[in-house]
DNA sequence: CATTGTTTGTTTAATGTTAAACAAATTGTA
DNA sequence: TACAATTTGTTTAACATTAAACAAACAATG
């Protein structure tokens, strides 16, 4: 189902690619999302980025994390407010700047998000499955360098 | 910013892949949604999404637009519900089968699709001017295998 | 110091999205 | 025909997301 559209080479191909990545990434991240919710409390694939964000990259502040998983900073307000009501993450004023909230991943968010992280990945894997492994890094460098073009 | 997850080598280039999808195509669906807020008075994506179908499909229904543009049943009634009331499309019960409504674009609709849609296009191919033609068509086929794993 | 602008996080209102329950029309099967 | 199951669209409640306005802390410059 290519679109329809008259236009350049380059046109065509280019919304083709486009159409694709967006296809692709949406329905996995919708499957991913269902998975979450089911298995997982309800979980939102939000709340899931902020958790897997904190277990990987220590201790950030809501700014950062909000840079993180694309997410505008009143969203992520609500995302750690809702992630401290199931006591996965614990907020502390920034000794340094205190405008700044740090935002920690407590014990329990910690086991959760450690325990259940290989169970995700293998979900992804599965995803990507149809892919060899000279594709799974070709599609892994070709989205990278379009990622990078973030500052137009 | 590679994954810091330890895991086989199939494990971490899977993760980076989607990763790395999943951020280039929400960045690049983030700024083609603000521009049509922008540009074009509050247009949502998913709005955008129907138009763009109907003038390439032609008159389809809701089921039909849903699957298109991979949203529920009762986002899509809202959504049609607000380009009705831009008199951008309408709906009529289809004769075969009254279960279903068919969507049409109006005139105005049409107009307005048709005459944004190269704008859009060029939004598009500025996104991904990154990539060499070769890479582009690589990055389509690749999206397309990954997407087309819609079933499982 | 004072002022001005920037950064960080919060609040609010408007809207989008989903899942679930539902009604109506259709289809299949006995 | 009658009955059950499916399909299509709608409604509702709960929640996510955004942009905009805001307050507080910081930084820079006079």
């Amino acid at each position: 189902m290519p679109t329809h559209f008259k236009g350049t080479k380059k046109e065509i191909d280019s919304l083709n690619a486009f159409i694709k990545m967006t296809r692709a990434s949406e329905s996995i991240n919708n499957r991913i999302s269902r998975s979450l919710a089911e298995s997982c409390g309800n979980l939102t694939i939000s709340q899931f980025g902020i958790l897997e964000a904190l277990l990987h990259l220590g201790p950030s502040n809501q700014k950062d994390l909000g840079a993180k998983i694309l997410k505008t900073g009143g969203n992520i307000t609500l995302v750690i407010d809702n992630l401290e009501k199931r006591n996965y993450v614990t907020r502390e004023t920034d000794p340094n700047d205190r405008r700044a909230s740090i935002v920690n991943l407590t014990k329990e968010g910690e086991e959760f998000i450690s325990g259940y992280f290989p169970e995700h990945v293998e979900k992804i894997v599965d995803e990507f499955s149809v892919l060899t492994s000279e594709e799974l890094k070709e599609l892994g460098r070709l989205c990278k360098k379009v990622g990078m073009k973030e500052n137009n």
